[in-house]
DNA sequence: GCTTGACATGCAGCATGCTACATGCCACCT
DNA sequence: AGGTGGCATGTAGCATGCTGCATGTCAAGC
């Protein structure tokens, strides 16, 4: 029996009354919308970490067959949100400071080296993208548009990312901000404002525009660390006890 | 029609005999025979880059069915390793020389600093057990053994990356190293014997017997770098041209 | 000959049936 | 009462049927 008999998921599209295949029309595949839906649900708090889940339950909530449910749970596994344990279904994995810091310590190594790099290698037209970018996030934070804001946040960085022309590169940090988002962690409005996170990106144009790579790096250093240690601090604290040395120090390390 | 009506694939273990499910007795799962069974049939190059098959077709082949198939190949379309194309079956990717500058640009990223941190942190066990594994490549080496050669010097890396204490890095790194070897590429015995390639090692730990955290540092680049330049001339003369300079740039970016 | 449209073919994705297995519970024995 | 074995329950993993879609092909019309 499940846990309560008739939570309600956030609700993939409701197929069944007919026999439903849509791998493209218009909306994307059952197994990516369970992955959000999941996602969102272990955000919400609706699946609890530590619980034990099966995918016959979730199946029957999210009104879809077991295979896409199971497709995704794999992936989730695989992200490491979730862990199968044998005949017994799947338990939501707890999240921990730890993970955060991990997480902020590889942007850090792959991202100040991909700034520095794009610096070099910036023209005219890259140093107008980002500012464009910049100049669309304060348009947002003034509107405390959030997802507006998030989108072109990422983006700002993204360029940064692509013109240091590594597409590996690009893709692995682009898991590690989904994973901070998965990890429910945000700073805005608690550690920090919208504006505040929009005027951190500002050095980073500025040496961008003077191209001065070690600059950049500094400055990109100096963002990503602060963000971080905001993030550790703030989950440090919703826990009740002071954030580990060493996660700090993972922060801080070269 | 399949390409060959009857290649052999490496063969996952013939079931369907009785209705056979075997998650955890002895063998591993269908699913992740089916991915190491068509890695090793690309690196073999029985399925050919640009080629298109389908799950169908290589369920019929591989004597299972399309289940694991399908996940197989999901996993490895998000690897990077396949494509699917809607409705008309997956296709094995080519893989260029650049692909090869980016794994080693981010095993540099990540492994160079990691081997810092490692030495910083370095307790005498640590010391122990990476010369142990150096002498074990030193002894595979001598007998030509180089698979188990390759447990060990993966294990060398694997274990300054630990003492660098973050795990999803490590987890990283590992991917990398099956990327690299996906890839196709080993430069033993062309570029280099086995015996060379142990001794790359000596300079790392004595610099971590040092406890040198620069030098371990640097020893560690000289050493993943070499290698990158080495698999990527290997490569370009294969493919009849010389090395993108661009890709030779990302080796030495900082 | 060239264009165009119906049909055949083959595909991925989803639904669902089935088996072996792990675990908890309860009755039975000591 | 406490210990133990058998059984009910629920699970993941695999097999397989089914549908709608994309593309290639071939024939009919221009």
């Amino acid at each position: 029996m499940p846990t309560s008999p008739f939570c309600t998921l956030p609700a993939v599209t409701p197929n069944r009354k007919v026999f439903t295949v849509r791998p493209v029309d218009g909306t994307s595949s059952l197994t990516q919308q369970v992955i959000d839906s999941v996602r969102e649900a272990i955000l919400s708090g609706e699946l609890r970490p530590g619980e034990l889940y099966s995918v016959y339950q979730l199946a029957a909530q999210l009104n879809v067959s077991r295979t896409p449910v199971r497709e995704a749970m794999l992936r989730l596994a695989e992200a490491g949100m979730v862990r199968f344990e044998r005949s017994r279904g799947f338990r939501v994995l707890r999240r921990d400071p730890r993970e955060i810091a991990e997480v902020f310590h590889l942007r850090l190594l792959l991202e100040v080296p991909a700034a520095r790099l794009a610096a070099r290698r910036a023209g005219p037209e890259l140093v107008e993208s980002a500012r464009a970018e910049l100049e669309a996030m304060r348009a947002a934070a003034k509107d405390h548009d959030e997802p507006r804001f998030m989108r072109h946040d990422r983006a700002f960085h993204r360029l940064l990312l692509t013109a240091g022309a590594n597409r590996k590169l690009v893709g692995m940090v682009d898991n590690l901000r989904d994973a901070t988002i998965t990890l429910g962690a945000s700073t805005v409005d608690r550690s920090r404002s919208l504006a505040d996170i929009a005027e951190e990106h500002e050095p980073i144009l500025a040496a961008l525009e003077a191209r001065d790579p070690e600059a950049v790096a500094g400055a990109m250093r100096a963002h990503v660390s602060h963000t971080g240690e905001l993030l550790l601090a703030q989950v440090a604290t919703e826990a009740g006890v002071a954030a580990d040395p060493a996660d700090i120090d993972l922060l801080h390390a070269t």
